[in-house]
RNA sequence: GCCGCGAUGGUGGAAUCGGUAGACACGAAGGACUUAAAAUCCUUUGACCAGAAAUGGUUGUGUGGGUUCAAGUCCCACUCGCGGUACCA
């Protein structure tokens, strides 16, 4: 008995342990089929394709040229997991499909190498980010790899590559030199403006620039170098100022509006409060307007299109001059709601206005002091979380300029000095953010429309009819908006103007794993490195920190300030000593920098003396498809933009938008499993409760969920021994099994027994932390690079996201071997029309989703025409098979389509094309339906009349049955669909 | 709050033009093969009711209305979930 249940223990022990090796290994042997042996059919075409340079692209081709884009992948520590390589397998299906179809594919991977993860863990270990990066990518280029991309690799670029960076630099040089014309609406040499300046100083001038400047020819001319400088610096694209800026202390640095996500940095989830530093930052908002029309040109899906036109937040309004009371003094505000004027009963600024000094009368200076200390104290956070109505008096008063009255002018953090002009016409009837301030301060609160009850809320939609407000009484809202801007117009009290929300680009990261500038000071102000001298190295540093005296890392570096006559790199401490040598800039670029025209360089990656060679970027255009994740949608997409639209203004790329065609992918989730934890009386924490019975009155409340590895359960079902060797502290772990039982009525400790463990699950993140990352490697181990492919696409649509379950995918590989054993014996035997129709069939199926990017449908078809061709082996009826599946599943189909006898590749045969013919069925079945309800179906020829069906129908004994001796109303029959009977 | 997306069996999902809802796959149950297990194959599988069975019926796509001969699909109102964004004047 013993010896029986102990050779029982180890076999079942072993089968634990055969579960996680390959399907292959320990299948039997069979002499009758031949085996699907997927590891040595993947490896071998791997090496083949490698070996001959299957997927090299030329830029110079007679067929018409397809440009499919994923986007840049950051090569993390964590490797990739089973969601990442989603987007990749859409796209290379859609590549391989487009080269079947006989188009010239680009499908190039690179890396977006420089960021923070990197350098917080070079910090952390003392390990350079350039050591950790480069292992990073190998292992990824290694996992990309395994599953049979149909990259060309000569063309990968990363952007901590100087030959890369070079043109990062080169692009930021030409930016710095430039200035946006509003009239030509577009980008144009800062040596244009110079020659306006030295003609007609800031006179006619209509630019983009951080404020309005005024001067003259002659005083432009009298100016120094240096302030001639200085005032460049107001219309640069690339531009040094002081700016309110997201500085996050546990980083180090400053990040953009885009980084930062309710008061928090994106990466890493560290406060971020605001400072005012000297900062580099890019004129993105000279190009709001064009960034929005451009949306209307683009086949992006609207979402994504609408998140961006959020962030743009155009807004068509007025400014108007408010006089302030007793002084020689006013300011300008900014309202999209200029029919309320009547209406306006106080002012306020933002604390940062620069309004505010001047209108703080002497007895309210103290209150107002402590107010902006307080406002300068909170952090971004804080602000958001407590959303309280906060604010102090001036002393000052405004004048309305239509009623004349006094309103008093407060301050207020609800006012923005960011957006318009820092100061608002406050509104309280019909503003939400105004009544809260009024009631608060006791203000008076005027309706200026008909029937609005104020009493209790503003009325803040914009519509009705005006009231109180003088000359627009009677006006809709609407026409009162417009004889307002005419009447101020005309008065000279203000101007029509359009605001955007989108802001400058902050361009500076006090970091070491970035871009350099090609920057050095002179005198403090900032020179451009000679075109020819880039890249500019970034150098080597001895401590990833910042410095001592609190300078960025690169304050650390011993060679790092630029000789402006040997035009090299030298000493650091030299700037200090010799003449002609100058410190070099010692903060560096973004992340987004190497991102935003990383595709340019990927038509031609090896150009050293440009950017994207004439003819390359002729002949590419443009990124025909690019599919990636929506949470790129108010960064890299709106910086590539902008990137791209001041390339082609300098007449260096021949498209004004860098993607045609925008694809966003879903998120893949992970699937977590639980164990339940026993915590009520007597617990010893070391008992587990199956989750069947968690609540049953002894076990309810009582127990703790605890995310256990989905590697250690296969269909909700625990693998007990394995649990107990996954940590020390489960080592000694009891359970409580389905069925109630619990380890002591089961003698045999550590036997994995019938009795089940049941976990939880739920749908998550996929993260190390709730245990629930599958790795694809271990997909490709067990089942098959094409069965992951296959499985991938098979989980959903692409766009949505879905969770993973690795339970699912021994279908697919089923299929997959099925599929397989179908191409033993090839036969030249003349198909039938049944075979030729499941044929067919399917090219017509598969080519309609692959067109519309449905790839998750396509599967179920391939496993139908599997089926119903289950027994076919002519080689008219698998070759087109193997092609059509050569996108899906490429290792696989090239074994299929060389066993149909060809010796060239499937990624190079045409794709087939559906004939209608044999689709056409002699017979047509019709569901007859009777008020709606579908009883029975009739199946008549194919061509037969509506008349004549109805006739069949009525005939049918069937029918009379569910006519029940009545007469039917109507008879509807839709020629090859449906008929319904009306009763 | 605002904007966008979604909701279909135990699970992932299908239904592409308003025309047989639940294809395909997983899971589950039962069976065959096997000393046994794995693998493989076969059958059943939305729920409910009737029937020994064949089968027949009712109900059913988040909720409530509507349009239509016919609605998962179109219209109106709402609920919940996910993502983005937030004093943007």
């Amino acid at each position: 008995m013993q010896v029986y249940k102990l050779t029982q223990y180890v076999r079942k022990v072993c089968n634990v342990y055969e579960k996680s090796l390959p399907l292959h290994a320990v299948k039997t042997h069979k002499t009758d089929i031949m085996e699907y042996d997927f590891r040595e059919i993947e490896q071998r075409w791997q090496k083949q394709w490698r070996d001959s340079g299957l997927y090299k692209v030329d830029n110079k081709s007679d067929k018409p040229k397809y440009y499919v884009l994923d986007m840049f992948p950051y090569p993390s520590g964590a490797g990739l997991h089973v969601g990442h390589p989603l987007g990749y397998i859409a796209t290379d299906i859609y590549s391989r499909y487009m080269r079947l179809c006989g188009y010239n594919v680009l499908h190039p991977m690179g890396f977006d190498a420089y960021g923070l993860p990197a350098e917080q863990y070079a910090i952390q270990t003392g390990q350079h980010p350039e050591v950790t990066t480069e292992k990073n990518i190998a292992r990824y280029k290694e996992q990309l790899g395994k599953i049979g991309f149909c990259y060309d690799w000569d063309r990968e670029v990363r952007t901590c590559d100087p030959d890369y960076y070079k043109w990062t630099q080169w692009a930021f040089r030409k930016m710095f030199n430039s200035f946006y014309c509003n009239t030509s609406q577009k980008a144009q040499p800062i040596t244009d403006l110079i020659r306006h300046f030295s003609e007609k100083g800031s006179a006619d001038l209509d630019v983009a620039q951080s404020e309005e400047l005024s001067f003259s020819a002659a005083e432009w001319n009298n100016m120094s170098e240096h302030e001639q400088q200085q005032v460049l610096m107001n219309y640069r694209l690339a531009y040094l100022a002081d700016t309110k800026v997201n500085w996050c202390p546990a980083l180090g640095t400053v990040l953009a509006n885009d980084e930062v996500s309710e008061g928090l940095s994106v990466r890493g989830g560290h406060p971020v409060e605001q400072r005012v530093m000297r900062q580099w930052s890019l004129r993105v908002s000279a190009y709001a307007q064009r960034l929005l029309e451009g949306l209307d040109r683009i086949d992006w899906s609207e979402s994504i299109k609408d998140t961006q036109r959020n962030w743009i937040g155009r807004s068509e309004g007025a400014e108007m001059q408010f006089k302030v009371a007793g002084k020689d003094l006013e300011f300008t505000i900014f309202t999209t709601r200029a029919d309320t004027v009547f209406g306006v009963t106080f002012m306020v600024l933002a604390p940062e206005s620069e309004y505010v000094s001047h209108v703080v009368t002497e007895d309210h200076r103290q209150e107002v002091d402590e107010y902006l200390a307080w406002v300068r104290r909170r952090t971004e956070r804080e602000r958001i979380a407590d959303r309280k109505v906060t604010g102090v008096f001036t002393g000052s008063y405004a004048i309305n300029p239509l009623t004349e009255k006094e309103i008093p002018i407060y301050i207020s953090d609800y006012v923005l000095a960011g957006y318009g002009t820092g100061a608002i016409m406050a509104v309280p009837a019909h503003d939400s953010r105004d009544y809260a301030f009024a009631r608060h301060f006791n203000l008076p609160i005027i309706p200026l429309i008909e029937g609005a009850d104020v009493s209790e809320q503003s009325f803040d939609a914009k519509e009705g009819v005006m009231m109180n407000s003088g000359f627009l009484n009677g006006m809709q809202v609407k026409d009162a908006i417009a004889a307002m801007k005419q009447y101020i117009t005309e008065h000279g009290i203000g101007k029509v103007k359009v605001n955007y929300r989108l802001r400058d680009a902050i361009f500076s990261r006090q970091r070491y794993w970035g871009e350099p500038f090609p920057v050095y000071y002179k005198d403090g102000m900032p020179y451009m490195i000679p075109e020819e001298c880039l890249p500019l190295r970034l150098p080597e540093v001895d401590r990833f920190l910042p410095t001592e005296t609190g300078e960025p890392p690169l304050g650390n570096a011993q060679l790092w300030a630029w000789d402006e006559k040997k035009q090299c790199v030298v000493e650091s401490r030299k700037a200090k000593t010799e003449n002609g040598v100058y410190p070099l800039e010692l903060c560096t670029m973004p992340g987004f920098a190497g991102s935003s025209a990383y595709y340019l360089r990927y038509m031609d990656p090896h150009n050293d003396s440009a950017l994207v060679g004439r003819q390359a970027n002729d002949y590419w255009q443009q990124v025909d498809l690019y599919l990636g994740g929506s949470e790129h949608a108010t960064g890299h997409l709106i910086y590539s933009r902008f990137w791209n639209k001041f390339l082609f203004d300098l007449g260096l790329v021949c498209k004004d938008e860098p993607y045609a065609k925008l694809i966003n992918q879903g998120m893949i989730q992970g699937r977590s499993n639980f164990v339940y934890r026993y915590i009520g009386e007597g617990a010893t924490g070391n008992l587990y409760v199956s989750f069947n019975l968690i609540d049953q009155p002894q076990y309810k409340d009582k127990v703790q969920a605890i995310h256990v590895d989905v590697n250690i359960v296969k269909n909700d079902v625990l693998d007990v021994n394995a649990f107990r060797n996954w940590m020390p502290e489960y080592k000694n772990a009891q359970f409580v099994y389905s069925d109630g039982t619990t380890d002591e009525d089961n003698p045999y400790i550590g036997m994995p027994s019938e009795k089940q463990y049941i976990c939880g699950w739920a749908i998550e993140k996929m993260s190390k932390s709730m245990f629930n990352v599958v790795n694809p490697d271990d997909m490709v181990e067990r089942y098959g690079a094409d069965t992951l492919r296959l499985y991938e696409m098979f989980l959903g649509p692409l766009e949505m996201s879905k969770p993973w379950d690795t339970n699912g995918i021994d279908g697919v590989h089923r299929f997959l071997r099925k599929l397989w054993n179908m191409y033993e014996n090839i036969t030249e035997e003349e198909p039938s029309a049944d075979e030729l129709r499941s044929l067919h069939k399917l090219i017509k199926k598969v080519t309609w989703d692959i067109e519309h990017f449905s790839f998750n449908t396509s599967i179920p078809a391939f496993m139908i025409a599997q089926s119903e061709l289950q027994k076919c082996s002519k080689r008219a009826v698998l070759e087109p098979l193997a092609i059509l599946i050569a996108p899906y599943a490429p290792h696989l189909a090239e074994e299929m389509y060389h066993r149909c006898g060809h010796d060239t590749s499937v990624c190079d045969a045409q794709w087939p094309e559906c004939i209608e013919a044999y689709l056409v069925e002699d017979t047509q079945k019709y569901p007859v339906q009777f008020n709606g309800k579908v009883r029975f179906t009739i199946e008549v020829p194919k061509d037969m009349s509506r008349e004549e069906v109805e006739k069949t129908v009525m005939a049918d004994p069937q029918t009379d049955k569910y006519l029940q001796g009545a007469t039917p109303k109507k008879v509807i029959v839709v020629p090859g669909r449906i008929v319904n009977i009306v009763i």
